[in-house]
DNA sequence: CCTGTATTGATGTGG
DNA sequence: CCACATCAATACAGG
């Protein structure tokens, strides 16, 4: 009934899923505890499944998506040996262990690490990848998500699920192919090549909202990879071009979250991504301290947005928590956590800016002084450490006064990257606590979904 | 059961 | 009308 996409019937592997659903009940051979099957025979049953002989008796049909079938209980066993990158490798070969990559060894380690874990959550993270391995036998394909899995896995948003579109997993490589033969992302939005897209990856036209999504699941999960590799454009340009794109009236939301916070930001918050620039709208008698001490394990902008988004979805909860309240100063101080959100992403925008310039100063001022060898030395010197400043939003942001007729103020202590120390002082009264954060960074913790439901764009994403 | 999240598809809107 | 943005409906998972 479906699309062929890539040379692949992926209508066979549905029936094939479905099939396997059935067998789930009756068949002992894989219904094992956790850890009973050697890792050999599980490699084999894999192997058998993936080369398209006989349905993995590790599946049932989940009801949101029977054609995605997820099987947690049963395939749990699977799990831990069948790494994304190991799929490919092992398609129909199995036998001997899979030579690996060093980054799918990697990949193997944390997997593993998780599903000692996690057994029970991984399953269905397992079938969609080996879904994506499988769409077509293209060697780049696999080398592409490898990297791409690994890419992410290593910026501290791993890719936990592969999004699905029409019923089907969507096919990132194809997706990344078709966008950067387009010119990236940007071009892409900004010269509105969406309906090719889809087209190009044969989906269905009856999903109206494809552009939107295939937009949102880019920027979840390939638009990272694609600055890095490609460098077609910036997160900025990015932001722009959606910008530019976005309805008048409509909520602007701050879109751009780099696969990390959902976007709950309330309006007043947005001013970043209305366009016109920079953070205008705090009052005077407010206060934002950004020190950028912190150093980042990656410093990279991406990076530093995701963990402020995390942090700002902590501080969202606290501000929707105040606004239940009800209490009037409750809801005072509400607005005040949205201003302080409002400011945390203005200064990071704002100090990202600056480093982009201060890169390209670096750029200029370098060749500039290739003559003069010990002025250039100084120079070097100091603007390799001006790079070298990390990027993450700030370890301590203090907001004082943040309101003129009572005493109250908002301490955010960011120094850790998982956690947000917040005291607030009402009045004379002091509350405080630690938020932790919902998608903690790089922890591989169980039920921690990383990317998956932190970045997703789609609109009820109260934390 | 309730809440959070993911996905789909209807509807609205600007060009 | 097209292409896209937005949002409501729906359904599962986990607490």
């Amino acid at each position: 009934m479906k699309v062929d996409s890539g040379g692949v019937d992926l209508s066979t592997m549905e029936s094939l899923q479905r099939q396997a659903s059935r067998d789930l009940s009756d068949d002992d051979s894989v219904s094992l505890e956790p850890g009973e099957i050697p890792p050999e025979e599980l490699r084999r049953q894999v192997a058998e499944a993936t080369a398209g002989d006989r349905p993995l008796n590790l599946e049932h049909p989940g009801p949101r998506q029977p054609d995605q079938a997820a099987a947690k209980e049963n395939a749990s066993a699977a799990v831990s040996v069948s790494v994304p990158g190991h799929f490919h490798q092992g398609l129909g070969v199995d036998t001997s262990p899979p030579e690996l990559s060093p980054e799918s060894r990697e990949l193997a380690f944390m997997q593993q690490h998780l599903n000692a874990h996690a057994h029970q959550a991984e399953w269905s993270f397992q079938e969609q990848f080996k879904q994506l391995y499988e769409i077509d036998d293209d060697p780049k394909r696999k080398e592409f998500l490898d990297n791409l899995f690994t890419f992410m896995q290593k910026r501290g948003t791993p890719v936990n699920r592969i999004p699905i579109m029409a019923k089907q997993t969507l096919d990132l490589y194809q997706l990344f192919n078709l966008v950067v033969e387009r010119g990236g992302l940007v071009e892409v939005i900004n010269k509105k090549l969406w309906r090719e897209i889809t087209k190009g990856l044969n989906l269905p036209s009856s999903i109206t909202s494809a552009a939107f999504t295939l937009r949102t699941q880019y920027m979840k999960y390939l638009y990272p990879y694609e600055c890095e590799t490609k460098k077609l454009s910036s997160p900025l340009e990015l932001q722009a071009a959606i910008d530019g794109n976005r309805r008048e009236s409509r909520r602007a939301s701050f879109s751009y979250q780099y696969g990390s916070a959902p976007t709950m930001i309330p309006p007043q918050a947005r001013l970043l991504a209305t366009g016109n620039g920079t953070p205008h709208s705090a009052s005077d008698d407010e206060v934002a301290v950004i020190s950028p001490h912190h150093h980042h394990h990656l410093g990279s902008p991406v990076s530093a947005l995701a963990s402020l988004a995390n942090h700002t979805s902590a501080l969202e909860q606290l501000r929707r928590e105040a606004l239940a309240d009800g209490e009037p100063q409750a809801k005072r101080l509400a607005a005040a956590i949205e201003r302080a959100t409002d400011y945390m992403f203005a200064a990071e925008r704002a100090e990202q800016q600056q480093q982009q310039q201060q890169r390209e100063r670096v750029q200029q001022e370098l060749q500039q002084r290739e003559r003069e060898q010990r002025e250039r030395e100084q120079h070097h010197h100091h603007l390799q450490q001006r790079i070298a400043v990390p990027q993450l939003p700030a370890a301590n942001i203090k907001i004082g006064s943040l309101d003129n007729s009572d005493n109250k103020s908002l301490i955010l202590d960011m120094s850790s990257s998982n956690a947000i120390g917040v005291s607030i002082e009402l009045n004379g009264v002091l509350y405080q606590g630690v938020l932790y954060a919902r998608n903690a960074v790089p922890t591989l913790s169980p039920h921690e979904p990383g990317p998956q439901s932190a970045a997703s764009i789609p609109r009820s994403n109260a934390v």
